[in-house]
DNA sequence: CTTTGCATCTCGACT
DNA sequence: AGTCGAGGTGCAAAG
C-alpha cells in the first residue's frame, strides 16, 4: 500500500496541505473523505453538475466549478464570476461524499435539517482534489459601524444638535429599541435613528414607528421629536420626513 | 527554462489547472501573475495577514486563509468557519501581485474606486497556488420566488379571494410599483403587497406606503383596501395590520 | 429554538 | 451613476 514506515502517513498527511491533479474517482472520494474526517477545508475543482433543494430549488448544468467544503459543514460552488457562489449549504451541514452507482463521478452531498435543504454536485470531470488543515481562530475588527456613529454621539452629543443629552440606548418601545433616546435643551423627548450609510424610505418608516410608538407609550402629545441621522438621504426619504415632521441631521460613523 | 519543444508551454499549461505546493515567493508571484493575465481563477493557500479599507476598514492578524482571485475581478478570503468570507472584494477591482520590499512575503492586491477600496492580502508562507481556466457561462433557475407567487396568484385570483380581479403588476406610485393592483367584487380598488417568506413589520410599513400613496393619487376616501401576501406573518406585524386596516393571505409561492 | 435588524450586504432592474 | 427592492440573503444578539 505504502512504502512509509510509519501507518499514521496514510491517513494523515505531514504537509498541511494535499493536492491531486486529475485523481481517479476512488482517490479523490478518498482524499475528500479523509480531509473532511480530520476537519481539513477541502476544494474540488472540475466539471460539474449541481443540483439544490430546500428553501427554494435550482439545477445547474454541467460546467466548470470551484467547489469548497468546510469542516464546520459550509459548502461554496463557485463559478468564474460573481463575488457570490452561485450554489452554497450554510455552517451545520453533513458533508458526504462517494463514487456514482454508474461509477463515471464523484458526488458530494450536503444536507442539513430546519429546513431540510439538499446540495448535491455531481462531478464528472476531477481535475484537482486539495485539503487543507487550517489553524486559524482570528477575527476581524470592522470600524465605521453603527455602534461607531452611537459612540461618536454618545461623546459629543452637540454633533447632533447643541444641547443635547442622551438618556439611553436601546431604549425598548413596541415597535422595537431605539437606537438613542434623549432630551433636547428646551426638555422635549427626542428619538434618535442611526444609520451607516445614505437611507431611503424604508429608514423613515422605522423612525416614525418608533416615534408613534413610543408617543402612545408616554401619552404625551405633539412633544416628541423624532431624528433621522445618517451621511446622507434620498430625495423620497427627505420628502417623506418632511410629510410626517421629522428631521434629519448629516453625520458620517467616523470622525475621519 | 523547459525541456517542452512548444515555446507555448512556458506560458500556456496543457491542463487547464496549475498547482504548486510550497513554491518560492518568485514562482509564486509569476503564477499568480500569469494565471491572472490568462483570465484564470487564482487560488492562494498560506498563512497570511488581510488589510482592508474602503467603505470600512479591517485588519486580520496572521492566519492560515484561502484565498480566491476571480477573472472578473472579484477576491474573496475564506478562513475554515463561516458561509461568508472573512474579507472580499466585488467583481471589478483590479488584481495585482508582487513580491514585499523585503522579499519575504507575496502581497496580493485588489483595488477598486468608486468608492475608493484597497485588499491587501500579505502571504508570509504560501503553502499553495493553484491557477483555474475555466469555461462557465451557465446561470441557475431558482423556484419558489416573489414572481412565483405573482404568477399563481394571476392564474388563479380567487386565491386571493373570490371575486378578486388582478388589473395590473408593477402598477406605479409615488412610493414605489406595486405588486399588484386590482379590484374585488364590489369594485373596491385593492393593493397586493407580495412576500416569498414570513414577514415582518417593514413590509407592513411598505403596503401601508403604497395604500396611502396610491389614496392620494385616486382622490379616494376610504375605498381602498390593502393585502399583504406571504406565507406566514410575525405577531408584531399582524397587530400592526391591525392597527392600519389592512389586511393579510396566507399564500406559499409554490402548490407544491 | 425563533425573532430582529445590520451588512464593506450582493445583485439585478430601472431611471 | 444613483435608486430601489429582493434574497435559498448571512450574521449576531436577544428573547
Amino acid at each position: 500500500m505504502t512504502t512509509d514506515s510509519d501507518p499514521h502517513s496514510v491517513t494523515r498527511p505531514r504537509s498541511p496541505v494535499t493536492s491531486l491533479a486529475s485523481p481517479s474517482l476512488a482517490t479523490a472520494r478518498d482524499t475528500v473523505h479523509r480531509g473532511l474526517q480530520d476537519g481539513a477545508l477541502v476544494t474540488v475543482f472540475g466539471r460539474c453538475t449541481v443540483d439544490y433543494e430546500g428553501r427554494a430549488a435550482s439545477r445547474l448544468e454541467a460546467g466548470d466549478r470551484h467547489v469548497m467544503l468546510k469542516p464546520d459543514g459550509a459548502a461554496l460552488v463557485h463559478t468564474a464570476e460573481g463575488q457570490q457562489p452561485v450554489n452554497w449549504q450554510p455552517p451545520g451541514c453533513e458533508h458526504a461524499v462517494q463514487v456514482a452507482d454508474d461509477a463515471d463521478a464523484l458526488v458530494l452531498h450536503s444536507t442539513r435539517s430546519t429546513p431540510a435543504e439538499e446540495l448535491v454536485v455531481t462531478v464528472q470531470d476531477v481535475l484537482q482534489v486539495s485539503t487543507f488543515a487550517m489553524s486559524d481562530p482570528d477575527s476581524v475588527a470592522v470600524v465605521g459601524t453603527e455602534a461607531d456613529l452611537r459612540d461618536r454621539i454618545l461623546e459629543d452629543p452637540a454633533l447632533l444638535e447643541p444641547g443635547f443629552t442622551p438618556l439611553a440606548t436601546e431604549r425598548e418601545t413596541p415597535a422595537g429599541a431605539v437606537d438613542i433616546y434623549g432630551e433636547d435643551d428646551t426638555g422635549r423627548t427626542v428619538v434618535v435613528e442611526l444609520k451607516r450609510r445614505r437611507v431611503g424610505p424604508d429608514a423613515v418608516g422605522q423612525l416614525r414607528r418608533y416615534v408613534d410608538a413610543l408617543s402612545r407609550d408616554l401619552h404625551t402629545e405633539a412633544e416628541l421629536r423624532g431624528i433621522l441621522v445618517a451621511p446622507s438621504v434620498t430625495d423620497r426619504a427627505r420628502r417623506l420626513l418632511e410629510e410626517h415632521d421629522l428631521e434629519f441631521v448629516a453625520l458620517e460613523p467616523t470622525a475621519d
